[in-house]
Formats: C-alpha cells, sequence, structure tokens
RNA sequence: GCCAACGUAGCUCAGCUGGUAGAGCAGCUGAUUCGUAAUCAGCAGGUCGCAGGUUCAAGUCCUGUCGUUGGCUCCA
C-alpha cells in the first residue's frame, strides 16, 4: 500500500503508507529533513511524526515558515517546564500558551522566581535543548491521563484533563523525563530551540479568576533565529527608550505625586503640548460644526441614577457629600449634555446638535491598573455628543469616519484598526434597540469602505460602540477614538424633538471622541514621535546658541524675533561651549537649533541645524521664519 | 482589589553577610570665550518613602502603611 501526497508546487509524491512528515522530508533531502519544524496537512499544522493522509496537500514547515513560530513558542514553553521542573521539582505546571510576541508557562509554587532563578532556568533550557530529546507524542485514554497526572501531583493537569470536551483526542507530549498534557503540534525534538529568551515574572491567577490560587508566570519569547530573536529584543529596548513615562521625566512633560495616586500634573511644557492638542480639537470643531460647552465637576447622585451610571458605573465613580447631598465627580458628561438639551425646545430644525467639552473628568481605577499617563483616574477627554434624528445618523456617522481618519493621518497613525464592539450583559434598552443601533454602525462602517471585526459584548453599557486603533512608530495597537450610538439615554432623560408633522420624536445621541483621553492620547503620542514632537507641538520650536558671549545681544535679538513672529524659542546664554548646547537641546527633542557666532552676527543670517537632519548651513533669517511657519501652520510631521 | 518586585541627593545609580551614607549628571561660585552631541576647578545638596518593632547599633532584619513597576482583571 502506498499513499500519495501533493507537496506546493503540486507535485506529487508516493510514500509508503503510514509514512509521516519526518518520511517525507527525508525523500526530498537531509538538509530539509533537519530544518523541518512540523508539516502542515490539509492546512492543519501538525507534528513532523504525524502520519500523513492519502491525497493530503502538505507542505513542510522550516524556520524560513513564520507560520511554524508558534510550533516553536510552543515548544519553547514546554522547553521551560522542563527546565522548571527539573530545578524545582515541587512546581505544579499549569498552562502554558502561545501568546502574541511569544509564550508563557504559569507554575504554582511556594516562592516566587527571581531573576536570577530566571536565569537557572535559562540555562537548563540550553542545556536540555543541547541533549536534543525527541519530543514524543502519546494519544491517550481519559482515564490513563487522569491516572497519569495523579501519579505526577500534577493536580492542575488533573484539572484540565477534565475541562477537555468528551467527543476530543487526550494527547500528551514526552520529552526525556517531562510529560506535558497538550494538544500540540511540537517540534520534532528540543535540539530544534535554540533562539529563545526569558523575559520577566508576574503573577496570574489560576484560569485568570481572582478567587484561584495565584501562580508564577514566567514570559519569554523564541524565535527561529537568534537574529530574529536580537532584532525583538531591541525593538524591546526601542520601547523602553520611549516610554513615556521615562520622557516625561526627561522632557519636563509631567509628573506623578502620591497625594493624588495616578492623577498626572503637567508642568508649563506637558501643559503646552496639552493644550495646543485641544486647540487643534477645537479649529476642527469649529468647521465641523461641533459647539463647546463647560459643565459641571460635581453633580447630584439622582442624576445619575437617572443616567444608569449609578447602577451601571458605580464601581468607577468617585463621591462626595456636602449638606447630607450626595453628589458623585462626573466620570462622563452625557448626562450633562442631556440636561443642556434638556433645558429647551428643539425643532428638527435645530438637529443636529453637536455638544463638545473637554470636562475633567474623574473615574475610580483599582490601585494596580493605572499606568503612566496611559491609564489615569482624571483625565479629559475630546469629547462630544450629536444630537440627531433617525434619519441624519448615517450621515453624521459618516461624516465622522472621514473626520478622525484625517485626524489620525496629521499624527502619522495612517494604519487603523476598527472594531465593533456589540451589547454587554449589563446594559440598558431592549434587545431590538441594540440589534438596531449595532446595525446602525455596522452598515455605517461597511458604507465607509472600513474593515472591521466584531468583540461581543464588549460595548457600552447604554449602547454598541465602535473603536478605533491606531498603530504607532513602533507597530503597536493603542484604542483612541470611538463612535457610539445611544438611544437609552435620550430616553432617560426623556429628550424630545419637533418632527416637521408637529410631533414629537426622541432623538439619537451619538458619543464620539476621537483622541479619547488627552492624557492618553499625549502617552501615546510620546512614544510614537519618541519625545520629538513635530514642530508645531513642540514645546520649545527653536533653541537659540550663540557660540560666545561677543555675540549674547544678537542671539536675545533674534529670540525677541522669534517670540513676536509667534515661535517658541529659548536663547541660551549659559556660559557653556556650543557643543553642550547643542547637546542639550538636541536631548531635549528641540527642533531647530540656531547657532549664532561672529559670522552670523556680522552677516545677519542663521546657521541652522535641526534635530535630525543636522546642520543645515547659514541662511536668512527671512527663509527660516517662513520655512518654520509653514511647517508649522501645515502641522508637519 | 489580588500576586510579586522595587522605593537611597532634582535625575541615574552604588552601598557585600547590621557598625553611623557615596558617585556621575543637574544646581551654585569662579576660571575659560570656545563653531554643530558634554571645558576645567571648587562648593553645596540626603530625617535612605512613611510609621512602628528587633538590636548596644538599622539604608541594611521584621511588621504595617503609602507610592511605583510587572502582571491578573478592567478600560479611554
Amino acid at each position: 500500500m502506498a499513499i500519495q501526497v501533493r507537496l506546493p508546487d503540486d507535485s506529487v509524491r508516493e510514500l509508503r503508507d503510514g509514512a509521516t512528515g519526518e518520511d517525507l522530508a527525508a525523500t526530498i533531502g537531509p538538509r530539509l529533513l533537519e530544518a523541518s519544524l512540523a508539516v502542515r496537512a490539509d492546512g492543519q499544522i501538525v507534528d513532523l511524526r504525524r502520519p500523513l493522509q492519502d491525497g493530503a496537500r502538505v507542505a513542510l514547515i522550516t524556520s524560513k515558515d513564520s507560520e511554524g513560530l508558534e510550533v516553536v513558542r510552543h515548544s519553547t514553553a514546554h522547553l521551560l517546564a522542563q527546565a522548571v521542573k527539573n530545578l524545582f521539582p515541587a512546581a505544579r505546571v499549569g498552562i502554558g500558551p502561545v501568546i502574541e510576541d511569544g509564550f508563557y508557562y504559569d507554575f504554582l509554587v511556594e516562592k516566587f522566581f527571581t531573576p536570577e532563578d530566571l536565569e537557572a532556568i535559562e540555562a537548563e533550557m540550553r542545556r536540555i535543548s543541547g541533549e536534543d530529546l525527541p519530543v514524543v507524542r502519546e494519544e491517550l485514554l481519559r482515564n490513563d491521563a487522569v491516572a497519569r497526572f495523579e501519579a505526577m501531583g500534577e493536580h492542575l493537569k488533573v484539572e484540565l484533563v477534565s475541562d477537555i470536551p468528551e467527543d476530543q483526542v487526550i494527547t500528551g507530549y514526552a520529552q526525556g523525563n517531562f510529560y506535558d498534557l497538550c494538544r500540540g503540534p511540537h517540534v520534532p525534538s528540543t535540539g530544534k530551540l535554540k533562539a529563545f529568551k526569558l523575559l520577566n515574572t508576574a503573577a496570574a491567577y489560576w484560569k485568570g479568576d481572582e478567587k484561584n490560587a495565584s501562580m508564577c508566570r514566567i514570559y519569554g519569547t523564541a524565535f527561529h533565529t537568534q537574529k530574529e530573536l536580537d532584532e525583538h529584543l531591541k525593538r524591546l529596548e526601542e520601547a523602553k527608550a520611549r516610554d513615556h513615562r521615562k520622557l516625561g521625566k526627561e522632557l519636563s512633560l509631567f509628573s506623578f505625586h502620591p497625594e493624588a495616586p495616578a492623577s498626572p500634573f503637567f508642568h508649563p511644557k506637558g501643559a503646552l503640548v496639552y493644550n495646543l492638542l485641544v486647540d487643534f480639537m477645537r479649529e476642527h470643531y469649529q468647521s465641523e460644526g461641533y459647539q463647546e460647552v463647560i459643565t459641571p465637576q460635581v453633580l447630584d447622585v439622582a442624576m445619575w441614577k437617572t443616567s444608569g451610571h449609578y447602577d451601571n458605573f458605580r464601581e468607577s465613580m468617585f463621591f462626595t457629600e456636602a449638606e447630607e447631598r450626595e453628589y458623585a465627580l462626573k466620570p462622563m458628561n452625557c448626562p450633562s449634555h442631556c440636561l443642556i438639551y434638556g433645558a429647551g425646545h428643539h425643532s428638527y430644525r435645530d438637529l443636529p446638535l453637536r455638544l463638545a467639552d473637554f470636562g475633567r473628568l474623574h473615574r475610580y481605577e483599582r490601585s494596580g491598573v493605572t499606568h503612566g499617563l496611559t491609564r489615569v483616574r482624571t483625565f479629559c477627554q475630546d469629547d462630544a455628543h450629536i444630537y440627531c434624528t433617525p434619519d441624519q445618523m448615517k450621515a453624521e456617522m459618516a461624516s465622522f469616519l472621514v473626520f478622525i481618519k484625517r485626524v489620525y493621518d496629521t499624527f502619522g497613525f495612517e494604519e487603523m484598526r476598527v472594531a465593533l464592539s456589540t451589547r454587554p450583559e449589563k446594559r440598558l434598552g431592549s434587545d431590538e434597540m441594540w440589534d438596531e443601533a449595532e446595525e446602525a454602525l455596522a452598515g455605517a462602517l461597511r458604507e465607509a469602505g472600513m474593515d472591521f471585526h466584531i468583540n461581543p459584548g464588549e460595548g457600552a453599557f447604554y449602547g454598541p460602540k465602535i473603536e478605533f486603533q491606531v498603530l504607532d512608530a513602533l507597530r503597536r495597537p493603542w484604542q483612541l477614538g470611538t463612535l457610539q450610538v445611544d438611544y437609552s439615554m435620550p430616553a432617560r432623560f426623556g429628550l424630545t424633538y419637533v418632527r416637521p408633522d408637529n410631533t414629537e420624536g426622541q432623538p439619537v445621541m451619538l458619543h464620539r471622541a476621537i483622541l479619547g483621553s488627552l492624557e492618553r492620547f499625549m502617552g501615546i503620542l510620546i512614544e510614537h514621535c519618541a519625545g520629538a514632537f513635530p514642530a508645531w507641538l513642540a514645546p520649545i520650536q527653536v533653541a537659540v546658541l550663540p557660540v560666545t558671549d561677543r555675540t549674547h545681544a544678537f542671539a536675545q535679538e533674534l529670540g525677541a524675533r522669534l517670540k513676536a513672529e509667534g515661535f517658541r524659542a529659548e536663547v541660551d546664554l549659559r556660559n557653556e561651549k556650543v557643543n553642550a548646547k547643542i547637546r542639550d537641546a538636541q536631548l531635549q527633542k528641540v527642533p531647530y537649533m540656531l547657532v549664532v557666532g561672529d559670522r552670523e552676527a556680522a552677516s545677519g543670517q542663521v546657521s541652522v541645524r535641526h534635530r535630525s537632519r543636522g546642520d543645515l548651513g547659514a541662511q536668512d533669517l527671512g527663509g527660516f521664519l517662513d520655512q518654520l511657519a509653514l511647517e508649522v501652520r501645515t502641522r508637519a510631521r
């Protein structure tokens, strides 16, 4: 008996019955056999030593294929578990899946692993890899699996076995003295695993439930080649260098203080950038037909009960009390806007009414979840609510989609990912309302030709939402904007408008933000541009650097001129060499430096240095001013 | 909130097994007048996050607490 398999180049190869991917590789060549990690058979990736089916389309996966990476990472997770069991026999293993940039494995241990432990574990992994142990798959009967893991004392694995559906084949993998419950597939032997690194430890609950035992999670990553691993590690270093918390300190943008945990204090330079971002949005609001409002910080709890926040959002709110009346700090602006809407009569002719608000919001975030500027307890959104008739909703959504694209483009966020979050369990309103709202959003995206995926159950309590993600310079995704449909809040606040036929209708409310939280956006922007803000946002746009104190007067004149022209300039009169002044301006990421010495004082010109383009030579001041003005006005990146 | 780690001068960090706190940068003063990423010298700067405890003696050990970090979970 023989079987036939079809290779990627459509050639057909005949093999003996029961032949495996390994056999196939061997028939093609020893080098391919050596390089093979797994095999893709009819679209599914399986172990190299699994028998192939007659007629299957097969492809051998080697380190050249990106899709083998998951197999490598998963096998490296097993390697990690084996090393841990060798060094810490008392450790009990949990789960060890592949994640976006690597893998992790959870261990139940008495004492948490230290960084030194991690090094020892990694060394042990290298030793085991050097032994090149074969990785052997085995199918198990349910009872045998339970008995086996019980005998090993791996009670967590026993628990996992019982969670496996009845109709599923249970498999285990052995490598040397290590045995693990696993679906696979895996590399054929531990020697295939060479390029890996353990990164850090963290606590995690068994099955992610905080009622369960806390385990020690080890994160690591693995690649096909050392070169790819090194590149990845370099990227991590780069991300660390761009960390907005570090840059925020270095560039004196903001600070944090225990007196107000997780609440940023913006220093003059940070506040400047912050306000420029607000100005930028205001400018767009002008042309997009938004009107700005200002609403209170502290509002009666009764209103939060009306809006539904009290029942659905209470655990994220701050409360206060005066004259025996209970108040809450606003976590959102929407109810206030409903009060404004409700303060007058509205005709269909008045709609859409677009109310924007840069009000400060406070949300109680549990300690431990906060992070720099990206997750804080007080922030401000480029928030707005659009009240419109059901007929107008579509057009409003469409123009918003154009608007948001334009804004992201300004910052160089060219790639956008879109997700539609649908009804959560805890929600207001009827199922029909949710059907309609979800369909409206999906329809708007389809008409705009935007691809999106669905996050089931992730919507806000008052309505479904579109979430807009951008990719930063390091291609890390960040969620910024949102567009939400809300029928509930207008109903709860009894909002109405008069239709052309003089009957009363209920407006639809769209919640929308583009930058999201200004705080968070600033953090993301800092990391995106590595602290080197585009000229229009740079706290200092021009540093004037006199070479000697003979040119101080000329430098000060220049500084005054720049300021008079509306630029943010600083003159460095310190008793330092020009090299030192340049260095400091570079470190502060100042876009332009004007080096002025005797030559410039005599000619009246300026020597321009750009922070990334270097020395641009001498030019007339007028030319420089025009060019900078253009750069600022167009918000060039 | 939970688990773990960390908290020393404005910043970055050193301070081994307990013996009475140190460097570089920044700052101040002076010298130097210099051409595209750090001129030299001197001075000053700390109740070692905070509160207890152990000890003859605590930055160091223990307990509590606050904050930060990495995660869990949640989210803009």
